[in-house]
DNA sequence: GAAACTGTACCGACGCGACGGTTCAGTTCT
DNA sequence: AGAACTGAACCGTCGCGTCGGTACAGTTTC
C-alpha cells in the first residue's frame, strides 16, 4: 500500500496532529507515538516520515494550538464592538470557552506542562506570552483592569490541573463578570 | 556505610521528598529515580527503601505539597484580621507568594500535570480542590467576588504554563487588587 | 501510448538505550 | 538485634528512531 486512497500528505499531517492532540488530552504527553500512529490509521513509520522525531511532532501541534488561539481571539475581536477592551473582551470569550471544553483544555494543559522542561520549545510559548502581554496591555483598557482579568481568565484555563473544574452556572457567571469588567461604560462604579 | 550520621530516617524521608521536588521542578516528573537518589545523596536502594515504587513517591510528594499550602494558608488565616473574607485573603496571599516563588511553583505545576493522567491520583487532587471550594465559599464574601478572586489566584499560579512570568511589579499590584476585592469595606462601590 | 523510470508517501521489523524495579550480601547506627 | 541503609549486579519492558522495503502518481522516453 501507498499513499492512502483519496488522502492528500497535507491531510495525513493534519489528521495525525488531531490525533496527537486528542490522546495527548487523555494520556499525556507520555503516549507512544506508535500509539498515536496507530489511532490515526497509519503506520509508526508513516508517522516518522512526516515528524522526524516525536519532539518535532510536539513542537508542531504546539505551534498548532498557539495559532489556534490566537486567530481564534482575533477574529471574535473583529465581531466585538469597537472601541476600547475590545481585544481583551475576545480573549476572556475565547479563554472561558476553552475552558468548556474539557477534553480540549487538557490537550493544552499536557502539552504545556511538557514543553515547560524542553527548553528550546519553552521560548516558543515564552514569545507567545510576551506578544498577549503587549498587545492586550495596548487595548486601551487600564492596566489593573486587564492584569485581574487576564489572570482570571488564564485561571480558568489552568483549573483543571488543580482539580477545580468550573461548572457551567461558576463558567457563565465568571464570563460576564470579566466580561463586565472589561467593558468601559462605568455606570458610577469605581475601579478596584 | 548505612545510616547517616545524626539523621533519623524520618529526616531522609522528608530530604528524598524535598529533592524530588526540587529536581521534579526544573526535569519534569521523568526524572529518573536513580538521579533523586543521587542528589539527595542515598543510594537508589536506600530511596527505594522508603518509596517501593516511584509512583508511591509521587503520591507521597502531591499529599505534601497539598497538605503544605493548605497548612500554610490556614496559618495565615489566624493572622487575619478576623470577620469574613480572612481565608480567601489568606488563599490570595499564599497563592501569590507562591507565584513569586517560580522554582518552587514548577514544582508544584510539573507534578500537578503528571497527577491528571494518573486517575488514582487525580482524585487526591481533585477531593482537595472540593474542600477549598467548600471551605472558601464559606467565608462570608458574595460568591461572586470568591470565584473571580481565586480564579486570578489560581490564575497566577498557573502562568508558567503559558509562559506568562508575572514580573515583581505585577504580582505585588495583583495582590493589593485582589485583598481588596476580598475586604468587605464597601466605599460606595457596587458588585460586579 | 505504453514501457521505463523517479520521487513521494508509507509500512513494519528490528536494535538499542534508558529506566523501573529486584535481589542480596554486607555495613553501621541506635 | 534490628532498623536503616549501601552498592552493584541484574532483569524485563518499553519506546524511539532507523532501515530496508513497497506501492502508487507522475514524468519521461521512444
Amino acid at each position: 500500500m501507498a499513499r492512502t486512497a483519496g488522502r492528500s500528505a497535507e491531510d495525513t499531517r493534519h489528521l495525525i496532529l488531531e490525533t496527537a492532540a486528542h490522546l495527548i488530552g487523555r494520556h499525556g504527553t507520555a503516549v507512544p507515538v506508535a500509539e498515536i500512529a496507530q489511532e490515526a490509521g497509519v503506520s509508526k513509520g508513516g508517522l516518522l516520515y512526516h515528524f522526524a522525531t516525536k519532539e518535532a511532532l510536539l513542537h508542531a501541534l504546539a505551534e498548532h494550538l498557539i495559532e489556534q488561539f490566537r486567530a481564534e481571539v482575533h477574529r471574535r475581536a473583529e465581531q466585538e464592538g469597537s472601541g476600547p477592551g475590545r481585544l481583551v473582551r475576545a480573549y476572556i470569550r475565547v479563554s472561558l470557552a476553552e475552558a468548556g471544553d474539557h477534553a480540549r483544555l487538557r490537550d493544552s494543559i499536557a502539552l504545556a506542562a511538557k514543553l515547560m522542561f524542553e527548553p528550546e520549545l519553552e521560548q516558543l510559548v515564552q514569545q507567545d506570552a510576551d506578544r498577549w502581554k503587549e498587545e492586550l496591555g495596548q487595548d486601551g483598557l487600564d492596566p489593573s483592569i486587564v492584569r485581574l482579568v487576564v489572570a482570571a481568565a488564564d485561571g480558568s484555563n489552568s483549573a483543571p490541573l488543580w482539580g477545580a473544574i468550573l461548572d457551567e452556572a461558576d463558567r457563565l457567571a465568571l464570563e460576564e463578570q470579566l466580561l463586565a469588567l472589561a467593558s468601559p461604560q462605568p455606570e458610577g462604579s469605581s475601579g478596584a
